[in-house]
DNA sequence: CATATGACGACAA
DNA sequence: ATTGTCGCCATAT
């Protein structure tokens, strides 16, 4: 079987990738969803060690605060910030308006994908 | 086993 | 609003 690593970094991936397009969320409330309660390190642990090509929305992920979570200037806050205003998120004085732009899942969409939003596997 | 580290978060000055 | 501290928790050494 699979360390329980691996299995924690595919639920955090899972539920990363089911951040609609135009939305963001913050490295807490990914963990939450994702069923690690206070792991918002995990998940930022998890974004560092994915696999380059990925088709995981790493980008949609920002600190809780709206601001991006690497240092200004730098090659990673560029690209993310330029994906992120591609898609219509504002950013405004190098934050992003978490009220406005927070994924905000409701039960139907949990529903769509259970795995994600329930610890389905004890 | 003891520390240090990190794409975090909440809170006090 | 900005900065510093402390809490969290999996990994790395």
């Amino acid at each position: 079987m699979k360390p329980a690593t691996a299995k924690r970094n595919e639920k955090i991936w899972a539920t990363i990738s089911d951040i609609p397009e135009g939305c963001v969320a913050s490295y807490g409330q990914i963990a939450e969803i994702a069923g690690i309660r206070r792991g918002a390190r995990q998940v930022g642990y998890a974004l560092r060690h994915l696999a380059r090509g990925s088709k995981v929305p790493w980008y949609r992920v920002i600190q809780a605060s709206g601001k991006i979570a690497f240092n200004a200037g730098s090659d990673a806050f560029n690209e993310q910030s330029k994906r992120l205003l591609s898609e219509g998120v504002a950013i405004r004085n190098g934050r992003i308006d978490m009220k406005k732009y927070r994924w905000q899942p409701d039960l139907d969409e949990l529903l769509w994908k259970p795995s994600a939003a329930w610890d389905d596997d004890q």
